[in-house]
DNA sequence: GACGATTTGGACTTGACGGTCCAGTTACGC
DNA sequence: GCGTAACTGGACCGTCAAGTCCAAATCGTC
């Protein structure tokens, strides 16, 4: 059989190698898609050779699965410690910020696991239920922290935390879209923007006014 | 040379051909992205040989470019006549309603565009500039009816419509992606709510509570 | 230190795929 | 009606790409 079962554990320098391999075809199909990421660039980019590709995953979809996984703990990881705390609109400010800042740092080439959504929902059913898996764990993130504002009676009761989650990752993952299209992160700074004012809607006390938002505070991150 | 260049006009049988190869390979690409449609793919749908393909396209990517044009005039060609006329509530409500049914219509399988965008923008310039011409178009299109809603004083005059087009585009492409991946169509309509709510906002009169949004209404059109 | 499991190297196979080229057929223009 | 341009057919080529297979090297365990 080809490709390590997960119930055999690898050693340290497996483990070692088979981290290499996904994350340099986790970056490769971020830039390029997986249809136009070859093996031989994975192999070359990961400095393995083409047995152990083979000795650690079954085929190229198994890999692909992998970085599925990969991006997403990428994506969740690179939101800390925002993501696990979007109680309050200053919170969403900053997440807000956040997000805008990692995509100019990503060169304005959009969401990892939009792209690999966009790519491969139509033709594969399990990359797309991972892929379904990861936006859900997304907005669930989001849904906590609205959660516990309605909890603290800041956000509306008729709010629902669900499905303002559920429109909030989707102006996110279309202002990423437009942003990647037209070279500029604008489209998603006024989808995330949108987003934040519809969340403050729903707040129980008036929200300030958008056009009034603080300026940006000055940032001591890199 | 291969490829007829556009300032030879084509005979009518020519035209009808080059049509239907641009029409096969849209659908085809529309389901299964552009690196997994084969130009073998196409002339089988489109019933031609591979000469034919040659004679009326320089090369795969010449055809690929026909078919963001296609899908362009298509998806502007769907949303009609509402997206000629979103200068009230009701008219982005009907528009909201219009693209639900379209991407039900089309089994949830997303946005063609967005699709493309997804796929070519980091890798081939021209199909972005494209594509984002393909957006600027759609959200020129919302755009104007947001204008003529401000010229007639039912939009804040503090309201931007370039901005908000923007945004409510960007809502679009997230909700039909997270649609087209977790196959419903609740985010697609959560998105589009949040969008048309954000509108709502910036109305000089006070909308409706999104709540009380009027039932749907019995729909003559097939 | 030996044995065996794990990891690694890379040649090779097979089929897909974009594109080229030669030639036949159709129909358009004069 | 004829000549020719446009359209069409399909064999063929070179390269790419996923995957297979044999064998060597390394290292972990006893």
């Amino acid at each position: 059989m080809s490709g390590l079962d997960s119930s055999r554990p690898l050693t340290a320098r497996g483990a070692a190698t088979r981290a290499r391999i996904v994350e340099a075809a986790a970056d490769l199909i971020y830039g390029h898609g997986v249809e136009r990421t070859s093996l031989d660039d994975v192999m070359a980019a990961a400095g393995v050779s083409k047995s152990q590709l083979y000795h650690y995953f079954a085929d190229k979809d198994a890999l692909v699965l992998e970085v599925i996984t990969l991006q997403t703990e990428r994506a969740m990881g690179a939101q800390q410690p925002h993501l696990g705390a979007l109680d309050s609109l200053p919170a969403l400010r900053s997440w807000r910020d956040a997000i805008v800042r990692l995509n100019k740092v990503a060169r304005i080439r959009g969401c990892p696991l939009g792209s690999l959504a966009s790519e491969l929902a139509n033709d594969s059913e399990e990359a797309r239920k991972r892929l379904a898996a990861s936006f859900g764990m997304w907005s669930d993130s989001i849904e906590r922290g609205l959660a516990a504002m309605r909890a603290r009676g800041t956000l509306a009761p008729s709010a629902d935390p669900h499905e303002l989650a559920v429109a909030v990752l989707g102006a996110v993952q279309g202002g990423l879209l437009l942003a990647k299209t037209t070279r500029t992160n604008r489209p998603l700074e006024l989808a995330l923007d949108m987003a934040i004012d519809h969340v403050a809607r729903h707040m129980t006390s008036p929200p300030e006014h958008p056009q009034q938002r603080p300026p940006p505070r000055s940032r001591k991150d890199r």
